[in-house]
DNA sequence: AAAATGCAAGAGCAGTGCTCTCGCTATGGC
DNA sequence: GCCATAGCGAGAGCACTGCTCTTGCATTTT
């Protein structure tokens, strides 16, 4: 009875309890959790937990689906803010990016750090795992738009024609170099939350790790010809 | 007999040959290598490997340690080398780390990617993780000295002064911006190999990923000054 | 020569991912 | 309303892991 069925909706909140358990998980014991543990906090047998999810690994994949979009989420929302120039609207983007990654060090870590060995990422995870990008590129090509971007060297070679065909992606005309200042801000952010987080920082920058971050944004910043 | 001994001299043959199938097996299956699988390949048993290395941590630290050395090591030769100007010798020296990386990835996520949960890097390894990043501030110093280096905008708050600090270990009068140059370019180098490594250039720029990083990599030699 | 030390092997413990089988219960077709 | 079906939870079990402890042996030191 009941269309949708009483089954389902059980099975999705315990789908979610587990994942939620296993995100608290994570938090402590990083991205070699134990599924059997997981099983004893939520409070059913390990087996019972392969109804949900095939293996350990499609657990895992289904963290980083939602951190990916915790994290895009966190940055679309800083883009959305109003602001006085370009800079500081991707300052303020990355500064929200950074922010998301040390309030939850272990979820940066699970999609930013080293794969683990042996996992393949599929396909569900690329669709989220672009929406940092595509914020900081809307950003970019906004100001490009508006004439607001001070001339920057053209990438030349032949991975400026890969460029130019993920530029298509933003709509037809989109400069290449476009694409290629969005993903340099974009790595240079992901290096720089990164080398704090994975402590590259350590017994150098100690106090003031947010204005040191921000040095190096701005830098960023005007690399790619925002103002 | 024979003052040194011989035990001391099997023990340490014995050590080395662990320590090569474990970077064997690292290769394989990375950070969570098995101490039984290694002890297996060396052809003993697993509880005598603990006369050697008194965990699997311990190991790993050893490995580590190595990385850091090779990957070190490879950036001082290329530091070395005659170059025309400060920004190719920076560029060769990126381009050495790079390769370096591609040609053992499980190496360069040992040591720069996400920590091991729950491993804390012990004091030996501090050394040796240094090398690569005063290779750069040497190549930026010497820059600096010869009046080679273009004006910069100056690090201010309270960082500059963290920078000021580690900047006394580079010799009396080293200004503070010249530590801030040398991390900017060890992180965007830093960041630019580990994104190409774990995967976030997939289905963007895929052939020419050489040419890409010399793109990025000559934004940040251009940013901290040098030519 | 005797005592002390270093080393290797084996058994064993607690934990892991994952599979399979067994009962039970809610669901959907008749 | 009945009944076959399909989904679900639990338990046992397999092969594996890191690590410890004990036992026997070889080497080194006294």
């Amino acid at each position: 009875m009941s269309a949708s069925g009483v089954r389902a909706r059980v099975r999705a909140e315990m789908t979610e309890e587990i994942k939620t358990v296993a995100r608290r998980h994570l938090a402590s014991d990083g991205a070699n959790l134990s599924l059997r543990a997981v099983a004893r906090d939520v409070g059913m047998a390990s087996s019972a937990v392969y109804r949900y999810f095939a293996s350990r690994d499609d657990l895992l994949t289904a963290l980083i689906i939602e951190a990916y979009d915790s994290v895009g989420s966190a940055a679309e929302a800083a883009m959305a803010k109003p602001a006085d120039t370009d800079a500081d609207r991707l300052l303020v983007l990355s500064h929200a990016v950074r922010d998301w990654a040390l309030a939850d060090p272990h979820q940066w870590a699970l999609i930013y750090g080293s794969p683990v060995p042996g996992y393949q990422a599929p396909q569900d995870t690329i669709g989220p795992a672009t929406r940092v990008i595509f914020a900081i590129a809307k950003i970019v090509q906004e100001a490009f738009t508006a004439g607001r971007v001070v001339p920057v060297p053209e990438p030349t070679g032949r991975y400026a024609e890969e460029l130019a065909a993920v530029a298509e992606q933003f709509g037809p005309g989109t400069p290449p170099r476009l694409v290629g200042s969005a993903m340099s801000a974009y790595f240079q952010l992901n290096g720089a939350v990164s080398a704090e987080l994975f402590g590259q920082l350590n017994q150098t920058v100690e106090d003031d790790r947010r204005g040191f971050f921000e040095f190096q944004m701005r830098g960023a910043v005007a690399f790619i010809g925002l103002t």
